[in-house]
RNA sequence: GCGGGCGUAGCUCAAUGGUAGAGCGUCAGCCUUCCAAGCUGAAUGUUGAGGGUUCGAGUCCCUUCGCCCGCUCCA
């Protein structure tokens, strides 16, 4: 996660402060802590008004490029349109399914975490000895059925009694019956001193709850951790019902839950958050190619939305750091954006991985369903010159991308502090991500002015308004009034004054620049039109 | 999970153990023909929460919740 620094200039964000950031956030109802009334409540975040329509557009772009436009509308690796369509599923599942997914067994497990070594245990694979009889003096942990670990562990109590003891001379018992005060005298293995191991912890990070009124144990249902297995156990679904044939790919937007050790930078890492994830599917043959194509093609993508230059940059992970689906295929890389607080370091906003076909194969093998795909277009050509066919487990590359990151990532970007400027913090936000398109203003209360802005208002509101706030604002200055647009990130401002009532024009306002030109009032709604990209 | 710092109005911050304040912002009115302009006025606090010490606690003590920083963790 670490990458070299790049100099300090303005374009980092090495020089923002988060503070500053959070405090506009609040202030102009981008997000706030959530239950903050009673106190807050540790990684959940909610979003106000213009957080909440941000985030939507930035869904929504993602939606229409990523599903809609498949790819954005260019060619995939083989020479044709990229094909994805979509699902919504449900956030409880059957509890099988996080079986098979590996996300209730492998790490279910209570865990000794020593503070020394950093070593971790797992809690019922660790020993400890006393010497016989003896109920005061220091435990010493070993590792179970490993001899050398034994022998130390018995070779430093009997230091530590100032006795030769043998394997009969001690009392052996599991340390996970051990009370918090004898953990406290125990001696971890390849550490000298006590005191240097945790309490078993679990380490599940998923939430969990209980299906039906009853609300036994037979009951327990996961929220789930990632969107991506709604899409695996769909599969057959989709591909039954659609007339998709592979390559292509399914998407969906949606909660995801993880009880994170320690949610912490805001909302980069929340307990509640949400993804937009895709799953490719594809012949194992042509993995590396996809895989290049998304990992390329996503990485424009952000910059297409604004997180342009230094602070955006693709990262390839080394083979030691591939997660446990991942180590057999083409790789995994992550998008990442340099955030003020992880500065000069990255982190993550999309990881693009080869999940090869773990996922369908551990669903096929848990579930019993045949999972396979018959591809009509593979196979030896039989006498008629058709193709036998061939029937296969799909391989999957699976961009997947952290919304509420993509929106902090906006916002850390777009916030600009220009002390040159009467008004001095601006969010630059791209005018398709705006959730405020624009503003009409009238220049002074009076005059006619007031009806012509409310009419222009009412014609954007009706051409534009499915995509973001056109607002207008008639009270105190007008260079108050830009200010605050500035701060809410609104591209344009379209100000009604005198010459207005006589030759139908208008001012339009950048506000990137502050700079100004006046257009025909029946040029606006193509102005606009033609900033947004609609 | 460990260590450190912090919590007073929407924001930034004052207040020796003794009446909870200022600036900015917000709102209303006046004024105002292009960049947080000016004038007048208004609203806003269980000082994060709970307990304790004290004649009296924003201030001292304990507990708890939350935030920030560093480690740890992040399948």
């Amino acid at each position: 996660m670490t990458a070299p620094a790049a100099p300090a200039n303005a374009d980092t964000n090495q020089t923002k402060s988060m503070d500053d950031i959070m405090a506009l956030c609040k202030r102009r109802g981008f997000i706030f802590q959530a239950s903050e009334i009673y106190g807050g409540i540790n990684g959940f975040w909610d979003y106000g008004p213009l957080g909440a329509q941000l985030k939507k557009n930035l869904r929504d772009a993602w939606w229409q490029d990523v599903v809609m436009k498949g790819a954005g509308g260019q060619l995939g690796p083989n020479g044709k349109p990229v094909s994805i369509v979509p699902v919504d599923s449900c956030l409880i599942q059957n509890p099988k399914v996080w079986e098979a997914s590996g996300h209730v067994g492998g790490f279910n497990d209570p865990m000794v975490d020593c503070r020394e070594t950093k070593a971790r245990y797992r809690a019922d694979h660790l020993m400890c000895m006393g010497k016989k009889g003896d109920k005061q003096g220091q435990i010493y942990a070993f590792i179970e059925h490993d001899d050398a670990s034994f022998d130390a562990a018995l070779k430093k109590l009997s230091k530590y009694v100032k006795q030769e003891l043998s394997k009969d001379d001690v009392d052996v018992c599991a340390f996970t019956g051990l009370s918090a005060e004898e953990i406290a005298i125990t001696v971890g293995p390849g550490t000298k001193e006590v005191g240097t191991l945790t309490a078993p912890r679990a380490f599940n990070l998923m939430f969990k709850t209980y299906v039906g009124a009853t609300a036994s144990e037979d009951d327990i249902a996961y929220l789930r951790p990632e969107t991506a297995q709604g899409i695996f156990i769909n599969f057959k679904n989709v591909v039954d019902s659609t007339r998709v044939a592979l390559p292509f790919g399914i998407a969906q937007t949606g909660k995801a839950f993880r009880n994170e050790v320690t949610p912490r930078n805001f909302t980069f890492r929340s307990r509640e958050f949400e993804q937009m994830e895709i799953e490719f599917f594809c012949h194992p043959s042509e993995t590396k190619a996809w895989y290049t194509f998304w990992r390329d093609w996503r990485m424009a993508w952000w910059q297409s939305i604004g997180l342009k230059g230094d602070n955006l940059v693709l990262r390839e992970h080394d083979k030691d750091e591939l997660a446990h689906y991942a180590k057999e295929g083409a790789g995994t890389s992550d998008i990442e954006y340099r955030f003020p607080f992880t500065a000069p370091g990255f982190g993550e906003l999309e990881g693009i991985a080869d999940r090869t076909d773990f996922d369908l194969r551990q669903h096929a093998q848990h579930s019993g369903a045949k999972l396979e795909y018959f591809d009509t277009t593979r196979g030896e050509l039989a006498p008629n010159g058709q193709p036998k066919g061939e029937r296969y487990l799909p391989h999957v590359i699976e961009p997947s991308a952290g919304l509420d990151r993509g929106v902090l990532a906006i916002l850390c970007e777009s916030y600009t502090k220009d002390d040159s400027r009467p008004s001095p913090e601006i969010m630059r936000f791209h005018p398709r991500i705006a959730p405020i398109k624009a503003a009409v203003f009238p220049l002074v209360n009076k005059d006619g002015m007031p009806e012509m802005a409310a009419k222009l208002t009412s014609e954007l509101r009706q051409r534009f308004g499915h995509l973001g706030f056109i607002e207008t604002d008639a009270k105190q200055s007008i260079g108050k009034r830009y200010a605050r647009m500035d701060e809410a990130g609104c591209p344009f401002c379209f100000t009604i004054d005198g010459d207005s009532l006589t030759d139908q024009t208008v001012t339009v306002r950048d506000r990137d620049t502050g700079g100004q030109e006046r257009i025909a009032m029946d040029k606006v709604s193509g102005f606009l039109a033609e900033k947004l990209g609609v």
